[in-house]
Parts: C-alpha cells; sequence; structure tokens
DNA sequence: AACATGCGCAACCGCTCGGAT
DNA sequence: CATCCGAGCGGTTGCGCATGT
C-alpha cells in the first residue's frame, strides 16, 4: 500500500490510504471528544493527518450508521437521487441527508458513475448484425431512394445526457434486449435497411437512459405507480411501419418504445420547459392497418397530462441533397415541437394530416400551457437577424424557434443536442458534429446563424449560445393555430 | 495464464462560504 | 474587521478489482 508523506515544516503529514490503527485513533478521538474541532487530532500528536483528512475520513467512513462501500445504491436511492439532483441540483450533502448511510461523496461519486454510464450506453450503439458502424448505415441507406421517403425522425428529451436519441435517416427507436421478434422479422430487403437504423441498447442500458430522466413521479397518474419503476411502465410494444406510407401489415416489426420524460427550466422565468410525456396507451398503436406514423403514436398524450412537448424531428431531405446552409442542417436537430394536449388525431391513414393534426391541436387554457406555449412560439423577429435570412423556407421557422429556445436556455441543454444529418456519422459528439460542419459546408459559412463572425471555424456551439441576447424571450406571442407547416415534407 | 483495459471508489486538492472568535 | 476553522462542492487522481483478449 502506498502512503505519501509530506513534510511540512518539522512535522510529517500523512495521505493516502488509511490504515486500521489511524482509524482506531480517530474514532477514540471521536468518542473522547466528540466529532468535532478536527484541527486538534494534528496538534495534540495523535495523527499526523490534516483536519480536513480527519473530517473526511469520519464523514465518509468511520461514522456509525454507514452502509457498507461497495453497497450499490438501491433503485429507490437511485430514484430519489435523480428526484433530488433535478429539484437541487449537485447539492450531494443535501441530497445525502436523505439518505440514510450515504455521504455526499457518496452520491457524487454516484452520480458521476452514472452519468458515465449513461453517456457510454449513448455513446456506444449496439448495431444489428450486418452493419458495423453508424456511418456505414447511413451509406447503406443513401444507396436507396426509397429511404427518402422514410423521414428520418428522431426523439429527442432536451437535458443532459439524456438527450438520447433515435437519429438519422428513418425511424430510430430504442429498444431493449429481448425484442428479436423485430430481429428475426427484417428477412426483406426493406426491414433489413430499416433494421440498420435501429439502435439498440440493452436493458441495463435503456434503464440507466430512462431513469436518467427525473421527475417522473409527478407525473404519473394517479393509480399507475407501482412496485415497478415508472420508467418501465411506459415501455409501449407498437406496430410500426418500415414505411410511414406504407401500410402496417402482421408483418410490421415490433419495435418497444420507450417513452421519454423529461423537463427543462426556461433560465428566466423558471417556468416548466419543456417535457416529453405521454401517459397513456394510444388506442391508435393497437390498430392493425392504420397508417400511422410511430411518431403519430409517440405524441398522443393522456388527457390529464400536464402542458408537455413531445420533440420529433423529421428529416425533410433527401440523403444525396446537401442541407442549403447550416443553418439548416442545425434546424433539422430538432424540427418540431408538438404540443400537448393533442385532442386527436388523424387516422385518415395520411401522414401529413397525422402531423399537422398535432400541429394544429386546440391550445390549452392553463396558464403554465399558455406560457410554455409562448415560449415556444418565438417569432423570427425575436431572433438573431441572420436567421430569416438563413432560413430558406417555412418549414424550418418554428424548429428554429425552438432551437433558439434551447440555445437561449442556457449552454448546458445544448452539451448534448446533436445534430443529425445524412452526412454526419451518428453519435459524433456536439463538439465533434460542429467540428465538422465547416468542412462540409465551408461555402456556407457566412450562414452560419447565430455567429455573429463570418469565420465559421470560430463557431461552436458556445459561441452561438453566447451571441443570443438575453432579451429574446422578451416578445412573445402565441402559437399560431393556423395549419402547421412543420410536418409537410419538401 | 498473462496481460491490457475499463470501471468504481476512496481520497485528495483547491476553492468558496459562513459562523465563531 | 480580520482571521480561523469547519463544511461543502467540483474536479481529479490513483488504486484495486473485474472483465476482456
Amino acid at each position: 500500500m502506498s502512503l505519501k508523506s509530506v513534510q511540512t515544516g518539522d512535522e510529517v503529514l500523512r495521505k493516502g490510504p488509511w490504515m486500521p490503527e489511524e482509524d482506531e485513533i480517530l474514532v477514540e478521538y471521536v468518542r473522547q471528544f466528540g466529532a468535532r474541532d478536527w484541527s486538534s487530532i494534528r496538534t495534540k500528536g495523535l495523527l499526523p493527518r490534516t483536519g480536513k483528512s480527519c473530517r473526511l475520513r469520519w464523514v465518509n467512513k468511520l461514522k456509525p450508521d454507514l452502509k457498507r462501500s461497495g453497497c450499490k445504491f438501491s433503485p429507490e436511492e437511485e430514484k430519489l437521487v435523480v428526484e433530488m439532483q433535478a429539484k437541487l441540483g449537485n447539492k450531494w450533502a443535501k441530497i445525502a441527508s436523505c439518505l440514510p448511510g450515504r455521504t455526499d461523496n457518496d452520491v457524487k461519486n454516484f452520480w458521476s458513475t452514472r452519468q458515465k454510464r449513461i453517456l457510454r450506453a449513448l455513446q456506444r450503439p449496439k448495431m444489428p448484425s450486418g452493419s458495423t458502424d453508424a456511418s456505414a448505415d447511413t451509406s447503406d441507406l443513401s444507396k436507396d431512394p426509397q429511404s427518402t421517403d422514410f423521414g428520418g425522425f428522431q426523439i429527442h428529451s432536451p437535458s443532459g445526457a439524456a438527450s438520447l436519441i433515435a437519429s438519422g435517416m428513418g425511424p430510430h427507436f430504442i429498444f431493449a434486449e429481448g425484442d428479436n421478434k423485430f430481429r428475426d422479422s427484417a428477412t426483406d430487403t426493406t426491414r433489413c435497411q430499416m433494421l440498420h437504423q435501429v439502435h439498440t441498447f440493452n436493458s441495463m442500458e435503456a434503464d440507466d437512459v430512462l431513469s436518467s430522466h427525473h421527475n417522473l413521479s409527478d407525473h404519473i397518474p394517479a393509480g399507475k405507480t407501482s412496485s415497478t419503476p415508472t420508467y418501465l411502465t411506459d415501455i409501449k410494444t407498437v406496430n410500426m411501419p418500415t414505411n410511414p406510407r406504407t401500410p402496417m401489415s402482421s408483418h410490421s416489426p415490433f419495435i418497444r418504445i420507450f417513452q421519454i420524460y423529461d423537463t427543462i427550466q426556461n433560465p428566466k422565468t423558471g417556468e416548466l420547459g419543456l417535457r416529453t410525456c405521454e401517459k397513456e396507451p394510444c388506442t391508435g398503436m393497437t390498430k392493425q392497418g392504420a397508417n400511422r406514423n410511430p411518431l403519430t403514436s409517440l405524441v398522443e398524450p393522456l388527457a390529464s397530462a400536464p402542458p408537455c412537448v413531445t420533440i420529433a424531428s423529421r428529416m425533410t431531405r433527401t440523403i444525396k441533397q446537401r442541407p442549403r446552409s447550416r443553418r439548416e442542417t442545425r434546424s433539422t436537430t430538432i424540427l418540431s415541437c408538438f404540443e400537448h394536449p393533442v385532442v386527436e388525431t388523424s387516422d385518415s391513414g395520411n401522414d401529413s394530416n397525422s402531423f399537422n393534426s398535432i400541429a394544429r391541436a386546440p391550445q390549452s387554457s392553463s396558464p403554465a400551457h399558455s406560457s410554455f406555449s409562448s415560449q415556444l412560439s418565438l417569432t423570427d423577429s425575436t431572433l438573431p437577424q441572420s436567421n430569416s435570412n438563413t432560413t430558406s423556407n417555412n418549414t424550418s421557422s418554428n424548429n428554429n424557434n425552438y432551437l433558439e429556445f434551447l440555445l437561449q436556455s442556457n449552454g448546458s441543454l445544448m452539451q448534448n443536442v446533436q445534430i443529425f444529418s445524412p452526412e454526419f456519422p451518428l453519435f459524433l459528439t456536439t463538439s465533434q458534429q460542429w467540428e465538422k460542419l465547416p468542412t462540409l459546408y465551408s461555402e456556407d459559412a457566412s450562414l452560419y446563424s447565430g455567429c455573429n463572425s463570418k469565420d465559421a471555424d470560430s463557431c461552436s456551439p458556445d459561441s452561438v449560445i453566447t451571441n443570443f441576447t438575453a432579451d429574446v424571450f422578451d416578445s412573445l406571442e402565441p402559437l399560431n393555430s393556423a395549419q402547421s407547416e412543420w410536418w409537410v415534407a419538401q
């Protein structure tokens, strides 16, 4: 065992792992004098350790009633940590005070480890057999002109590491192990093609991802809570057509869709910012033969659900087309915001209608809902001038608004927002993607929205964020109830 | 079996803050 | 008011173990 010693003046301070004898001395000291005046331990010559070191040793290891080291956090503890972290931030001591036997260091390490685990789960998608990496998938897709009909979409949960997503061209969904029915069903060309785009997570990783979404409990309808973790109650199995324009058949693959919950706050108003949620089974999901885009199902809400928004994105360009500007590339990151509650959706078999019916859903009159609507309906006039100049069509304007909302809210919301574009290898980190932008679209450098600089290479997520003014929320108007063009394919 | 790698955790460091003296 | 000290936090390091090759 290595034990560092540091010479300080006449005395030698010991550092590093504690010896059992040292622990004994420390315990005896506390028994006699109490857990206080830690510096006197050294001045009394009892231990060649700093008071701070003694205190930490006592608090983290020797204090009675502490849980044994290596004692894993239980699901209940994890849930509590997640919830409290969402409420309090990184107030580890405060959080630990609610967890008997846990110290702030325990909680901090747990959180740190958990974050890393989630990140790994998100960045390490397991590709089904026959596919080696994400970029290969994209190139495979590009060979098939039908792929443009997929309209890729993403389910986005924009907080921190949990902005997990399904991405790229074609439907990507998260599903857990055990969906062999789906994999096995991919026997024809079309389904194989789709199969290439599905990112899989094993159950544990999926749990990590899902449990990372906090504030679940207060949105779960009464009677729905059970011994089952809430995030697991929301796994659904749906029939999903390989192509939204293709009627579902009995051969359609099954995919489990995890409902993603999340919240963010408008840093300026402190109000609820965004939440994806779905509380109840969607009746439309079970209709065989219904030509429903699975995304339609995803955004059907529970009638009593709080104001919430499902973020989804659908690529509007063919894979062989380059975005017309970098701006547009970014806007495909998060294309659309569906505002809840959605009263009803069209079951007409027309995907565009379905989506439009969602977009046109009547607005709730609840204050929170209205407020949130406003936040999401920034007009172009409230955005940096460059936006209106560089947004090449109406399709992305509302989406840009939402993007600006994210950008404005704070930097952390953007840190894991990923840019999904056919040209981008999937699962690059944000910074990696941004680094690639100038290379891919160098001639559009001046159009790089949000950046005042004409030098595209100087652009980064941070520069975008800092270049937005703080009063971007000052000019708000209600969402336009007119027909949305969000989902009108180009 | 040996080695490499990854992961979790204990412990530390630097810093800030607030209360006591 | 200045200083000291304890508490707390974010970040980091290094060790030991588990797992993979």
